[in-house]
DNA sequence: TTTAATTGACCGAACGCTCGCTCAATCCCA
DNA sequence: TGGGATTGAGCGAGCGTTCGGTCAATTAAA
């Protein structure tokens, strides 16, 4: 008896939580859309939850405040950006890995654009403990590259100095960035494989100048 | 008669005006240091009004909309930018000169970094009028760059495309940029100065790879 | 199998409050 | 004392958030 209410209860527990999950993604993408549109800041619960199929009162069952959403879109991203170069190798040394590293960082920006910009404009308007865990992530992203670059050197491939390692480290991931947030400007002139070709040139040989 | 009511109208128009004038300063730096705490969208008028250091009712003397305080302090950030930039040569068409001219890029924005944060978290906030004339300077400052790296080109200094020359000039404004909206990261490591080195260093073999 | 009871996802009118903006009254100087 | 500059109480639209209620689906009882 006592077990079969518990079968139940684990049932609907885990009906409850797909059913979240659902809901959250509904609101994670609708919201994208919006913030792109007009903003964080200018989109209303209303809007927010009109986007993500539902009605006001329904959106506020799966979050407690309007900064949950944005916080919900910005960690949403990171999923996906740690999911995505969770695969990238940073052990070989070569500089072949690091150029293999910045082209899928940056086509994962690529197929982000929006998410990224968002995350970009709107980080500062989250309540600060969430604004350093973004921050946070962040510095992840640089020390994955700072930690390839460091083979590099240690294979000997590069020569270059601990403070140059972190300069190049941010380059990189600011330059990724900028695709997203200055597309107006690169898009007319480059497609994001020359984008990424021609970075990934430039980069190396500023790297390679005291060989 | 006419003559002396013109000359008092025009007395009055210049008294205006640099009344007008130095309102508008006072509310522009009250609203950046606002806008830094805050953001744009959580700082209120009111608040807008004491910070520059009298009431809402004459704030509005001196602004028509709430966004017209964002757009005084992007347009007078320009304003500065260009002044400080005009004294840029462009036209020896020498590594030197380029060197030069990121130097007084990247300590511009150094002293300016309250400003340019502010400009690039809430630009998107401006109707979008306003919006494509910030763009509009933003595109100007990578012609800037543009122009001396091409000079350096036909001079014989560097042997580099178009398109690369593009790119360059937007990897200098932007990493000019990230020093600003960056700095949580890069002020721990480097100073200005360093950092302005590392830059041209990274920068310039980079450009010269192809020689 | 039929029927009554229970659940909880969903809804949206309503609430309290904030904030951009106005304007009648006041101040101050020439 | 006339007129521009300044004030801040006041307005109300619009916002985030709540909560009493509905109903289809599920469970329990008959």
């Amino acid at each position: 008896m006592l077990e079969n209410e518990e079968k139940i209860l684990v049932q609907t527990n885990v009906k409850d939580e797909n059913l979240i999950e659902i809901r959250r993604k509904q609101i994670v993408s609708g919201a994208v859309k919006l913030f792109r549109e007009k903003g964080f800041h200018r989109a209303t619960t209303r809007e927010i939850a009109k986007a993500a199929g539902f009605s006001i009162g329904t959106l506020y069952e799966y979050i407690r405040t309007k900064e949950d959403v944005l916080y919900l879109v910005c960690d949403n991203i990171y999923d996906q950006v740690i999911q995505r170069l969770s695969t990238i190798s940073t052990s070989k040394g070569t500089l072949e890995e690091l150029k293999l590293a910045i082209k899928q960082y940056f086509s994962l920006i690529d197929s982000m654009v929006d998410e990224f910009t968002i995350m970009y404009q709107e980080t500062k308007s989250l309540p600060k403990d969430k604004q350093q865990y973004i921050l946070q992530k962040e510095l992840e992203m640089v020390s994955l590259f700072e930690k390839i670059i460091k083979n590099c050197v240690q294979s000997g491939e590069l020569t270059i100095s601990n403070q140059e390692i972190y300069l190049a480290a941010n380059l990189l991931v600011v330059q990724g960035q900028a695709w997203a947030f200055r597309k107006w400007a690169l898009q007319k002139h480059f497609t994001i494989e020359e984008y990424t070709e021609a970075q990934i040139t430039m980069c190396l040989s500023g790297l390679l100048h005291y060989e």
